[in-house]
DNA sequence: AGCACTGATGTCAGGGACTGTCATCGCGTA
DNA sequence: TACGCGATGACAGTCCCTGACATCAGTGCT
């Protein structure tokens, strides 16, 4: 092998956000993207289904890390314990600081990448429920622990790449559960 | 007014929801749709921004409904229970059950309409948050409790259009709160 | 060497989503 | 009557995305 350039599918991912950064997301056309990574409209769909799929490679590390940490959870931990320790080991396969929020402002600046994120985000939940099923958690408690999970994450997430926030990420993901579990007790 | 049939919005929305049943979402185009409804594809473009948004023309309704309910609960209710009258309230918005679970079957038929259904309810759970705000609620007290009700209330949601069930949306909002006390209680 | 085979890419044609622009037409109003 | 307004139609065009076929370097077999 080695006939074309390697790591075809990184250059890709690499083209996409410089462009989506420097022009904005709709003013770049995806032969744009394929031509910055020396390659042709159809090879790009060759590697991403379609023009927001490039953004979103590392979905798959992220549920497998999750749903590993679920599994190997002690027997005797309680449900919301077993996701808190999810939500530590995702942290483990972030990339810094920097990266995520570039990436993170790219996203944001367009409904049709934030739709993308929230499916990617619900598909993390259903794995994750699914996980906790298989540790014995009743269907209904699985789905409302994942769901709940998904909440802290996003909340701790979007601290943690907040202008001048400088804690680490677990330690915010910490803050963020406890925070959900003084709300949903004061009723 | 009047030069032209009326409820031009209505009528569209209804020839998708056939169609989109009849023959699946990919194999329906909007062609179709607005010849169905008597109008040209140009039209429909002018009533609805996509080819999806005809599926999802009560989101307003819905944010309304919600929000007004949080925004008018007393003010000593703890934030956890404001969600509840907010979903309570959201219960009488909603259609009949056999109509909820025909446009349930077609949104789940197809990825791109879940991704428009997760960011309607994202976009829910940001004017929620931002109605628990102005009550006084801390900002991610309200983040989280807005999306500890989004979970509450797609659990509760499922769960009455499934097939053999029989009891009403409130009944089963409300189990699937206590439900999540329980979990969120359990660390 | 000669050969077929494989796999990633290029090339081309085309459908369907969506937009900009201008024309049309019935109605209200001066 | 003349004029403007507002919803719609007609048409051209861009971009996203797909199917079909050709190309071409490497691999293994003979």
């Amino acid at each position: 092998m080695g006939r074309w350039e390697p790591n075809t599918r990184e250059r890709l991912a690499r083209a996409a956000l410089e462009l989506f950064g420097e022009r904005g997301y709709e003013q770049t056309t995806v032969a744009e993207i394929a031509r910055r990574a020396g390659l042709t409209e159809r090879t790009y769909f060759r590697h991403y289904a379609d023009k927001r799929e490039v953004l979103f490679g590392g979905a798959e590390a992220l549920r497998e890390a999750f749903t590993r940490a679920v599994a190997e959870a002690p027997a005797s931990a309680a449900p919301i314990d077993v996701m808190a320790a999810g939500l530590v080991a995702i942290a483990a396969v972030f990339p810094e600081r920097g990266t995520a929020r570039q990436r993170h402002s790219v996203v944001g600046s367009h409904p049709e990448l934030l739709e993308r994120e929230l499916i990617k985000r619900a598909t993390l939940a259903a794995a994750v429920t699914e996980a906790l099923r298989a540790r014995g958690v009743p269907d209904h408690a699985a789905a409302l622990a994942a769901e709940a999970g998904m909440a802290v994450f996003k909340v701790g997430y979007e601290r943690w790449i907040a202008p001048a926030e400088q804690r680490e990420l677990p330690d915010l993901l910490r803050e963020s559960l406890s925070e959900l579990k003084a709300v949903t007790a004061g009723g």
